[in-house]
DNA sequence: GATATACTATACCGTTCTGTATAATATATT
DNA sequence: AATATATTATACAGAACGGTATAGTATATC
């Protein structure tokens, strides 16, 4: 809708990533961006809801990214999930990529009663529910078991590349993900 | 030495891994601790070299813990590493457990240039080398590339953990790095 | 008993934080 | 031209932040 609206969450996105959230002020915030807090205040009520609102986006635009992907390449459902670490390292070694956010704000809210930390929690849990609906498209028994591993993988990725870019760890999930995935076909 | 700077070290790792650290400050930590900001400040100069230290005494207990686990229960080397994940779970799965330190903090400093994002780099690194001399010492071809792809499951089945106590990761963990450990031995 | 050391108590400094109040200005609609 | 809406500019409140200064107390050593 508005133009000022997006400036404000995307500003806070990249801040948010590359400062750390409670490292980023909301002066900040709208100094980078361009505009004054009454502003920011109008569209978004409180920091945490520009948070939450920051959350849902950056996955919102993952999700949709690989599900283009994923649509557009690959026809038989044994190939998605074959192909989907291949479209999370062209993710991951994109120059735009700057670590997942959920993964990120779960640690600078560990409380588990915390709305950030909730939120972040069930995007995990989403995208896990996610892959297990890959592999029972593709007629692996241990769906959610699979799932699970490779979200390990994925996560344990994201977490090496959010250290040090360049890790070249994402290479070596790839190499993992093949074998979990054929021993769980092949049962 | 000083009961009294084993005592803040020690509260200020808990709240440190419960509140997060930027969400901590140092009147919560003398508060807990029961004593004052000028005893903090004789024995650690600023709030980062605090940090620091909790970041190296929580990583040099996990590793003697290890260490211990490791010596008195596996004999042969080849045993070494199969039953490593055996003691990580119980690492994870201990009602102690609160989390990884440097892994909630290289997300809350994600510059690279921050002296606790670099030292949490180092040690996730330190412990990848870990895993390598245990799969180099069980003859193990590509010992970097599967202590590779196993710290990655490591830091996800953490991730997972940190995300949603008693989240069972672990146990799936065990069982892809079985996959891969066998894998790489019969190679 | 004098002296050094460890620690407490408390007040404070300057800065930054989230969030709001108020007033002025630009822009579009009628 | 009048009016509504969006946005800016600025100042401020109230709290929390990291860190320091000062003064006083307890405890152990000589």
């Amino acid at each position: 809708m508005s133009a000022l609206r997006d400036k404000i969450l995307n500003t806070a996105t990249d801040l948010f990533q590359t400062r750390g959230i409670n490292s980023t002020g909301v002066d900040t915030i709208v100094a980078v961006a361009g505009t004054t807090k009454m502003t920011l205040y109008k569209y978004f009520h409180t920091k945490e809801g520009l948070i939450l609102e920051v959350l849902n986006k950056s996955q919102q635009d993952f999700q949709s990214w690989l599900d283009n992907k994923l649509n557009t390449n690959s026809k038989a459902p044994a190939d998605k999930i074959k192909q989907l670490f291949d479209f999370i390292e062209e993710w991951i070694t994109s120059p735009s990529f700057l670590g997942m956010g959920f993964i990120k704000a779960s640690a600078e809210f560990p409380n588990e009663e915390n709305p950030i930390h909730q939120l972040s929690s069930k995007q995990s849990r989403e995208f896990r529910q996610f892959i297990s609906k890959l592999a029972s498209e593709a007629n692996i028994k241990d769906a959610d078991g699979l799932a699970l591993q490779l979200s390990l993988l994925f996560e344990g990725a994201v977490q090496a590349e959010q250290m040090k870019r360049g890790s070249g760890a994402i290479k070596y999930a790839k190499k993992a993900a093949k074998l979990l995935i054929d021993g769980a076909i092949n049962q």
